[in-house]
DNA sequence: AATAAAAATCAGACATGGCTAATTTTTTAT
DNA sequence: ATAAAAAATTAGCCATGTCTGATTTTTATT
């Protein structure tokens, strides 16, 4: 019953990736995305498939089965609420803390992720905005949607990112972007998607279509200001 | 540079064992705090051995080097402020923090030590009375003996136990035994070196020397009651 | 339908870190 | 000094999880 880090890692990858597209995974995506090559992640859905965490089927991919989906839930948890304790009660900042919850998320304990949750005060989002299944692994929707979905001339605000790489990270940094921002999108270039964004009500920067593909947001409705 | 998580259990174990003999440790010895082989213990000494971590001596046996020392240290700095945190922070219990933190001790993050240290108020002991070493290494003496070494009929407060098992600490659990109960040694059994010992005031147990050799005490000497 | 491109799969190899079963020291006791 | 016991070492094997380099299957395109 035990899992593996590897095994884990695969769970959760599948998780991610099929809560995205909403669709079973292939073998490319996979390899893809936990940079292993394709012969490897046969091998390894193999032996998952045969511990029954994942069903997998050759025309249509990989999907996880019940089993698969409530190991991933709680691994996803434990990586979230740590991320809330790094951020919140360790002082480190948005581009480090996914890095170390990455090795958290491995530690076994029955209780470990209840304790957490209790201590850090039931956290509904985890700093990067990403929701935080519950003790019983139901998740709440994400109240954002992606900024590339945003109309020009709206009001809105960062609520998540939905790229958590200390690459991307650093250059929300740089670019003084964190939860709450506000942000307006000023053009889009029909030539390449990109777009002419207003920071925090300042300068205006352009930006790709990855970036705002990158990013979760909320329209802050003008506030109710004397509606007659 | 970086190390495996077997590794650092090998620097882990050799730190232990010659912190408590005070010499070099075989390797049938190091063998059976791993619970491996002889066979295994010697293929990943040679590979530490390469890595300057360890200096080995067929006569002699294993030690670390300044660099394998510093490794080991790091490592039980980790495992020792988990421990505050997860007893303190957590409320898990002396029994189960140890488990928890063999595997978080193994998470790398070049600050992740120091931070844990200043949010949990830079604690001197873990919950099992054993000296955290500070930021630069420096590991603060135990403060106090073993209770095999104690006289019959003096006043003794327990500070430590020198063995983390859950094995132990539930049977510690059991005779309501923590840190800061009142001991006193009644009697010495010459035959095997077993004792009857007086809990907290209370009932008199018998208990092995095993059990002797595993809890740290102080005398509290007797109030300075009047000295006239 | 035929073919090229993409995806999946297979076969075989490798590194890690364990193991068992000899075999060779080394140590200890007679 | 020697035999027995203990410790160290070697040789070879195994499982895990990865890889490379074919090869087969599927999907797309014309």
């Amino acid at each position: 019953m035990t899992r593996t880090l590897s095994e884990e890692n695969y769970l959760k990858a599948i998780f991610h990736l099929s809560r995205n597209s909403k669709e079973k995974v292939s073998i490319t995506t996979l390899a893809a995305s936990l940079k292993n090559t394709s012969a490897s992640v046969i091998s390894m859905l193999r032996k998952l498939t045969a511990k029954e965490l994942v069903d997998y089927d050759k025309k249509k991919g990989a999907s996880l089965t019940t089993a698969g989906e409530k190991a991933a839930i709680e691994i996803v948890r434990k990586h979230r609420l740590w991320e809330v304790l790094l951020a919140e009660k360790l002082e480190f900042s948005w581009e480090e803390i996914h890095d170390i919850a990455e090795q958290l998320e491995h530690v076994h304990h029955p209780e470990l992720a209840d304790r957490l949750d209790k201590f850090l005060g039931f956290p509904q989002f985890d700093p990067h905005g990403h929701p935080i299944p519950d003790i019983k692994g139901n998740i709440s929707k994400v109240s954002g949607k992606l900024l590339s979905d945003s109309d020009v001339g709206i009001n809105l605000e960062v609520v998540g990112v939905k790229d958590s790489s200390s690459m991307f990270l650093n250059y929300l940094k740089q670019l003084e972007i964190k939860i709450g921002s506000k942000l307006m999108v000023e053009q889009i270039i029909d030539f390449d998607q990109s777009a002419i964004i207003k920071i925090n009500n300042g300068s205006n920067i352009s930006v790709s279509r990855k970036f705002l593909e990158s990013i979760l947001i909320t329209s802050t409705l003008p506030e109710v200001n004397d509606p007659k």
